[in-house]
DNA sequence: AAGGCGTGGTT
DNA sequence: TAACCAAGCCT
């Protein structure tokens, strides 16, 4: 091949060479330089399944140390399948995204229900299972199965998109279709699935979004944004939402050393005076199938006005009968979720009355740390709150 | 099909 | 501190 100074080279999509080039030197590249992670030293279609579920959109130093234990909780499909879901939500407990823990375990379900246990050894029977999405399934196909499958997230789609366009008009013609095309075009037949970590291992490091480092890139010949030197603006950032801040209480309370959770669907019990209407009031698809603390509604965030915040736990407890108790506040907790910036009022009561009288269906009293619970990190961290001092 | 769904590290 | 970002999927 006739290597043309780069500033002069017009890089063509489909043009074989080109795909034939970046082949050859990304994965030479990835056979330096690949990073050394858990779910590469082991092959198996289960671990494979499991990491990729566990990696959407979660950074890979989290997944690192869940994706071993989770493993050794549940060693295989049937060992899953067999848990009750509370089992797999407490072993998925602060990963985030709950519902993919959920998806992930009907997944398990179906395949021991529909296939005997067998894992699928097709994409479209991977792309069947809830929660296995277009990457997802080519992502298990690729390096669980060898099946020569594009695997498009975000790291591939910043790649491609750089090695196509020189600019970010360019970069905005390219359509999710077209990255898939692109993407399929230029997984090989061999390695595939060395290719497709290759191409997220690069997205993960030279090719970041952001400021590339294209420097010492093992395709920068073959790449039009780096011969332009044009990735910063390419592909052009997404216009994002402005966090929203708000304010809300939640009620730790006590009896006889164990603290109430109920279960986050049912967790809104009661509502502030004086704050005005509530931002968000329905929650309800937010930890569901996870334990939590009773809480008041979100609402706007003025000045935090800590006894309109405390004031309704006095209220609700004096309806839930004679446990006349005080209701102390322990400061606030801060935590993101989403677009959404919680600053949560954290208070403190003990209960003398009747513990079936402030609960609600599927509520538990329980000891120590919740360690052996579903409950997501909101949560630990105001339990965290009151058994600091 | 746009919006909902978590968290932690970095800047 | 607040903004930004990271191996998406479902409805």
């Amino acid at each position: 091949m006739s290597m043309e100074p780069a500033t002069s080279r017009r890089i063509e999509d489909g043009d074989e060479t080109t795909v034939d080039a970046r082949r050859h030197r990304l994965l030479a590249w990835y056979d330096d330089h690949a990073r050394d992670l858990p779910w590469r030293c082991r092959t198996d279609l289960y671990g494979t399944w499991i990491s990729e579920v566990m990696l959407q959109q979660t950074t890979v130093a989290a997944v690192i140390p869940r994706w071993s234990a989770f493993l050794q909780r549940f060693p295989d499909v049937h060992a899953l399948a067999a848990a009750g879901e509370h089992d797999v939500l407490t072993a998925w407990s602060g990963l985030g995204y709950y519902r993919r823990a959920r998806m992930l375990h009907r997944a398990a379900r179906e395949v021991v229900d529909r296939y005997g246990g067998r894992l699928p050894t097709t994409h479209a029977d991977w792309r069947d299972l809830p929660g296995i999405g277009d990457y997802t399934a080519g992502a298990i196909a690729s390096i669980g199965l060898g099946l020569p499958t594009a695997a498009v997230d975000a790291n591939v789609k910043r790649v491609l998109t750089r090695w196509t366009c020189a600019d970010d008009g360019a970069a905005r013609d390219l359509t999710a279709k077209a990255l898939q095309a692109l993407a399929t075009n230029h997984v090989p037949a061999e390695r595939p699935g060395d290719w497709n970590q290759a191409l997220m291992d690069l997205g993960a490091g030279h090719c970041r979004s952001g400021e590339p480092d294209c420097v010492g890139c093992p395709v920068l010949e073959v790449c039009a944004a780096g011969a332009a030197g044009t990735g910063r603006h390419v592909p052009p950032p997404p216009v994002r939402e402005t966090s929203r801040p708000v304010l809300l209480s939640a009620l730790v309370l006590r009896r006889d050393g164990r603290v109430l959770l109920v279960p986050s669907e049912e967790s809104v019990v009661t509502r502030c005076r004086g704050l005005g209407r509530p931002s968000r009031d329905d929650v309800s698809g937010l930890y569901v199938g996870m334990l939590g603390l009773p809480t008041t509604p979100w609402y706007h965030a003025g000045a935090a006005d800590t006894a309109k915040l405390t004031a309704p736990w006095r209220r609700w407890l004096a309806g839930r009968g004679s446990g006349a108790c005080e209701v102390r506040d322990r400061g606030w907790v801060r935590h993101a979720i989403t677009v959404y910036r919680l600053q949560v009022l954290v208070c403190v009561a003990d209960w003398a009355g009747d513990p079936d009288a402030v609960t609600v269906p599927g509520s538990l009293w329980i000891a120590g740390s919740a360690a052996d619970q579903p409950i997501s990190t909101l949560a630990r961290k105001i339990l965290q709150q009151t058994s600091l001092e």
